[in-house]
RNA sequence: GGUUCCUUAGCCAAGUGGUAAGGCAAUUGACUGCAACUCAAUGAGCGUCGGUUCAACUCCGAUAGGAACCUCCA
C-alpha cells in the first residue's frame, strides 16, 4: 500500500519511498526531562506511536529511535534549586516520562539515548564542523556558522534576511551572525565536561544530529518527527549541521504535529498550571486521552476540555463494550478467536496511509462497530461474520495503540452463562439475575 | 515589527471546485421481565465582504476574531 506524508519540508502530500527497501527508520525528537510530562508531551508520543505501528503492520522493519534531553538549562536550574545532581533529575523525569508512555499504551523506542551518554560523539561531530569551516570558538564558546551552508531557512520557509531583520538586539556580539546558534557553550554552572574549547557543554541542537549520526547508517532517516515548535529554529539548525557535516539533510521526510489547546480550561493554560498528562491518565485512562489524541489530524491544533475528554469516555466504551461481546459471544460457541489470514480492513488502512489521517480511520472503525451490534443482535448468530468482523476490529485497535481487554471464559464461565440464559428463558428472574450480576463482575455480560 | 497557520451544527471533528463523513450531547421511536448494552430517525450550507468560475465551504483578495514561531516549551 502506498503511504502518503505530508512532508514539512516541501510542503506537500509525497509519497513515502524508504532510503532502504522494506524499512523504516524514525526519529522523534524527545522531552527534556526537567519536569512531569504534561498533556501536550502526550500527543507526539501518540501519533507517531501510530505511524510505527502502521508501517510495521504494513510489513516495514521498522527502526524507531526518540532521545531524552538531560541536559539542559531547565534541568541544571532545577537540580541547583534542589541541591541535588542534574542526573537525578533526568532520572525522576524519565521515570515519569515512561510511566505516561506506558500508561498511553505507546510502545517504547528501539533505541533511546541520553545526551550524557554521547558527549565525545557530540564533540567529535563539532570537531568536523570545525574542520568543514562550518563553525568557529570564540572565548571557548563554539558557534555554528549559518552562512556556510546553502538553503538555510527551508524547512520552516524562513528567508534569512528576514529573520536578521526581526532579530532582536543580540546581548551576544560574539557570534558573527545572529542566526548563529551554540554549539559548544562554555561553562562551568552546572553539569559539564572538558573539551579542548572549554570546560563546558553542548548546545541543543546538536544531540540530536549526533544521535542519528551515530545510530543510523550515513546519518540520515526516513522520517524525523516532533511538535511544530521545533520546526524553527531546532529541525532547521539540524538539517544546517547534517548538511555540513554529512552533505545530506538529516531526513527525507519531515512531520510535525499540532498543539493543543485548552478549550474550557483555559484559564489552566498560562505557564506553570499546564494539565499534566498523569492526571488526565488517572482519570479517564490512557485509551480515553488516546481515542482523543487521534480524534484530530495530528497537524491540526486539537482542543482540549474535560467535555472532549468525557465524549471520548462514552466512545471507547461503545468500542470496548462491542469488542468484548465479540470475543464473548464467539467464545461461547467455542469458535477460536484467532486466524491466520489477514483481516480486510483496507479502507481503515487507507485513511492512516493517507498522511495519518487517524479521525477517518476512527470513523472507519466506528462503521464496523455499528456492524458488530448488528450482528451480535441477529438470531441465529452468524459466527462466520462475527469472527470477521471481531478480527477487523481487532487489528484496527492494535494498529491504533487501543488496549481493549476481553475475559477469557472456562468451562464453569460458560456453564453459568447457559444457566443464566436457561433460567431467564424459564421467568426465573430472582435466579437469572444473580447469575447475571457473576457474569457482570467477570465483565462477561 | 517579520513569518506561518486557523475559523465547518450546542460541543469535538473530517472533507471535496459540482449542492457538507463521523462522534458526543439533545429530541423522538424500537428492542427489553427490569437494567445495561444496542438500533433507527431528526439538525449546519461551512467567520464576514468581495472577486474568479457554468459551479466555491473548497481558488484569489480584503476584513474581523484566534493561535504559533522569530526567545534551547511537544
Amino acid at each position: 500500500m502506498e503511504i502518503k506524508i505530508f512532508n514539512s519540508l516541501t510542503d506537500k502530500v509525497e509519497t513515502f519511498v524508504p532510503l532502504r527497501p522494506h524499512e523504516v527508520s524514525i526519529y522523534v525528537c524527545g522531552p527534556t526531562v526537567y519536569n512531569n510530562p504534561h498533556v501536550g508531551n502526550l500527543r507526539p508520543v501518540v501519533v507517531f506511536d501510530v505511524l510505527r505501528r502502521l508501517f510495521t503492520y504494513l510489513g516495514y522493519k521498522v527502526r524507531f529511535v526518540s532521545n531524552y534531553t538531560d541536559v539542559d538549562d531547565k534541568i541544571i536550574n532545577r537540580a541547583i534549586s534542589e541541591n541535588v545532581s542534574e542526573e537525578e533529575i533526568s532520572r525522576r523525569y524519565i521515570k515519569s516520562f515512561n510511566e505516561v508512555v506506558n500508561a498511553v499504551n505507546a510502545l517504547r523506542a528501539d533505541v533511546a539515548p541520553k545526551v550524557t551518554e554521547h558527549i565525545p560523539d557530540i564533540i567529535r561531530y563539532i570537531e568536523v564542523l570545525l574542520e568543514n569551516n562550518a563553525a568557529y570558538v570564540v572565548d571557548g564558546d563554539v558557534y555554528f556558522r549559518v552562512a556556510s551552508i546553502a538553503n538555510y531557512g527551508e524547512l520552516s520557509n524562513i528567508n534569512i534576511d528576514d529573520l536578521i531583520s526581526g532579530a532582536r538586539v543580540e546581548e551576544n556580539s560574539k557570534k558573527e551572525s545572529p542566526l548563529d546558534f551554540v554549539l559548544w557553550k562554555k561553562t562551568t554552572l552546572g553539569i559539564n565536561w572538558e573539551s579542548r574549547w572549554s570546560k563546558g557543554r553542548p548546545g541543543w541542537h546538536t544531540e540530536c544530529c549526533v544521535m542519528i549520526n551515530s545510530l543510523f547508517p550515513d546519518g540520515k532517516i526516513d522520517i524525523h518527527g516532533g511538535g511544530f515548535d521545533l520546526k524553527f529554529p531546532h529541525h532547521e539548525n539540524e538539517i544546517a549541521q547534517s548538511k555540513a557535516h554529512n552533505g545530506n539533510s538529516i531526513a527525507t521526510y519531515w512531520m510535525h504535529n499540532g498543539f493543543i489547546n485548552f478549550g474550557e480550561d483555559k484559564m489552566s493554560k498560562s505557564l506553570g498550571n499546564v494539565i499534566l498528562a498523569k492526571d488526565v491518565i488517572d482519570r479517564f485512562g490512557g485509551n480515553v486521552i488516546r481515542l482523543v489524541l487521534l480524534g484530530t489530524y495530528y497537524r491540526s491544533p486539537l482542543t482540549f476540555s474535560s467535555e472532549v475528554m468525557a465524549a471520548a469516555k462514552v466512545e471507547f466504551e461503545k468500542i470496548e463494550n462491542s469488542y468484548r461481546q465479540l470475543a464473548v459471544a464467539l467464545q461461547l460457541d467455542n469458535v477460536s478467536l484467532n486466524d491466520e489470514n489477514k483481516p480486510d480492513i483496507e479502507i481503515f488502512l487507507h485513511h492512516l496511509a493517507s498522511d495519518l489521517n487517524t479521525p477517518n480511520a476512527i470513523t472507519e472503525l466506528f462503521a464496523i462497530i455499528k456492524k458488530a451490534n448488528g450482528a451480535l443482535r441477529q438470531k441465529p448468530l452468524d459466527y462466520l461474520v462475527l469472527k470477521k468482523i471481531f478480527l477487523e476490529i481487532k487489528a484496527m485497535l492494535n494498529i491504533l495503540g487501543l488496549k481493549v481487554d476481553y475475559p477469557l471464559l472456562n468451562t464453569e464461565d460458560k456453564k453459568i452463562f447457559a444457566d443464566y440464559l436457561k433460567r431467564k428463558a424459564d421467568k426465573n428472574f430472582a435466579e437469572s439475575d444473580r447469575l447475571r450480576q457473576i457474569l457482570m463482575a467477570k465483565r462477561i455480560l
